[in-house]
DNA sequence: TTGTAGGCGTTATCAC
DNA sequence: GTGATAACGCCTACAA
């Protein structure tokens, strides 16, 4: 009747063992027990080994709460994106991961599995659980707001406007210029871009029809197709965009996942990179340096982001006022482009 | 790494806000904010508002120790790998995640940065903090066993040898086995190995010598060769078997990322893949499809590897003798070989 | 509807 | 060296 427990159906309901029990079988106080697990200096060699015996044959093991609750200043954090496997997220991963090691602290990894619908549902559970969250999301402000009620919070590529948010976000506008001036310098007029509207994200294609246009260039409305942010979407994209636009010579893609694809497409169709068509992809994944030629990109060091994110949680957790980090690009000339 | 504790450090060293505090502000029982705090039916609405500003007021957060320690059910696991950004990695964290969450568990993710030395570290201070350990390390057992202290273990990519600990091992036998035939049946009969015998993993030349010796081939010394585990190591592995051995038709490598290595180094050497050197790879790695030819490989589904560390995970919480599950691999024929 | 005990498992403080 | 006793912050009774 004592059982509430509802862990998780084991059959024997077995109630925790305690620094208490281990005493009781040790025929000592639990006082004592707990100077024997923690090499307090303070005790006779002789129950401290008999204790230590009582705690294996019980199997004990400490509470993680009880211990936190007494002893503060473990931080964890949490940390939430959108897919674990996409190539872009591993190294922003490594990054917070890193970071936070070296603060001494735990990092909780969360993954939404690309279903927007999940974000608010996480971000609450994951919530409860840590000191401070850094999510790489999409759902607007207000959503996130209410999900992390109060828990501090980092968002990453996107500029906060909850003030109560911490915020990494990418400078798209200059890499994307410098993309497009390179394709200039390369003798390209006519240029495209697979674009993803999806990611309620126009920055990269503001960016590129402004510089375009800054070069002289004119891109017709044709010239830009959208998909969905994926290789699929890419290999897809350039095919529709080659069929319409057979006289494009350089390509701008969303991304590099989706430029994998695009590079794919081309390939398929017999094109030549760069020759035929250049490509030039967005993020700098390490995966592009495989192609041959490798994949030339708009170079993003992720896992500075995750570092960025961390130093923002640090601030935010010290009660400063939440900032913006930018984050800068570099053109990254490899080959396709 | 080094010692943790001690972050905070804000100048007041405020003291935390707690229910208490609360209460005292909104001018009731520390129990009616958490009635409040909880969403609890039985509670005046203008009292709970009252209260809930309050909470926001003093910024409020529930300490997770103290709900931890009063309701516990809360499940966290923790995972070690080697280095979170190696590609062969991240579906096998995503299979955990997913698995766990799916169990309504939390995954803490921890890294080595490939430094065999911070194993012990690592595991004791995660070994803290979770309610079990899932780990891909490289210490021997009892290395392990000593620095998580009772901690259900489970180790993958290997059998173990402590009886304490679960495993999850890859029957890398019969896939390389399989491999092996493989390049038989296209008529190969002189194939050399790019082995990474630091790997402490000779399972994978065993298996190859043998199934080469069953099928009538004889594979000479200085057609196996033993680089770092890494792509640098299948270049430079690659390059240096051709140079002693340039009548190679075929070569097995320890996994893909050497095999990756190597394909570079073959493409540099001006040879065709695979018209004048195959190349069979290991693990079977989503990005071994961006190649041209793509890589074939002897896949290994790393989902399942986590979600199957994190069933003997849950069989070893309820109670249940820690066992071995055993992986298959698959022969993946992409076009490499 | 609200407040008052009591306890969750641990560590710290102080007696003995 | 060892053992009571009191926190830590929260929640679940039960009483008012």
């Amino acid at each position: 009747m004592g059982d509430k427990q509802q862990d998780n159906a084991g059959p024997g309901a077995a109630r925790r063992v305690t620094l208490r029990d281990v005493a009781q079988l040790a025929g000592v106080s639990h006082q004592t027990v707990s100077r024997a697990i923690n090499d307090k200096g303070e005790i006779d060699p002789a129950t401290r080994r008999r204790v230590l015996d009582a705690a294996r044959q019980l199997r004990y093991r400490p509470s993680r709460f009880a211990r936190g609750l007494v002893r503060p200043g473990a931080t964890t954090i949490g940390l939430i994106v959108s897919d674990v496997v996409n190539p872009f997220f591993p190294e922003l991963i490594a990054g917070v991961i890193e970071a936070a090691e070296q603060r001494g602290w735990q990092v909780v990894v969360g993954s939404t599995q690309d279903d927007l619908e999940r974000e608010p549902a996480l971000l609450r559970s994951l919530g409860g659980q840590v000191d401070a969250l850094i999510a790489y999301l999409f759902q607007p402000d207000d959503v996130l707001a209410a999900a992390v009620e109060g828990v501090p919070l980092v968002v990453m590529n996107r500029r906060a406007q909850d003030p109560a948010f911490g915020a990494v976000d990418i400078d798209v506008d200059r890499g994307v210029r410098a993309g497009v001036r390179h394709l200039v310098s390369r003798g390209h007029r006519l240029i495209g871009m697979i674009d993803c509207p999806d990611a309620c994200d126009s920055a990269r294609r503001d960016a590129f029809l402004s510089e375009a246009a800054a070069q002289g260039l004119t891109v017709a409305a044709d010239a830009i197709i959208g998909v969905e942010q994926s290789m699929a979407g890419g290999e897809a994209g350039f095919a529709e965009l080659h069929a319409a636009r057979p006289d494009l010579t350089a390509v701008f893609a969303f991304n590099d996942l989706v430029a994998l694809g695009a590079y794919r497409a081309v390939r398929r169709l017999g094109l030549a990179i760069p020759g035929d068509v250049a490509l030039l992809g967005f993020d700098g994944l390490s995966l592009g340096e495989l192609l041959d030629p490798p994949l030339t990109t708009i170079y993003l060091d992720k896992r500075r982001m995750g570092e960025l994110a961390v130093a923002q949680v640090q601030r935010m957790l010290a009660g400063e006022q939440p900032g913006l980090t930018m984050l800068e690009t570099e053109l990254l000339v490899r080959g396709s482009a």
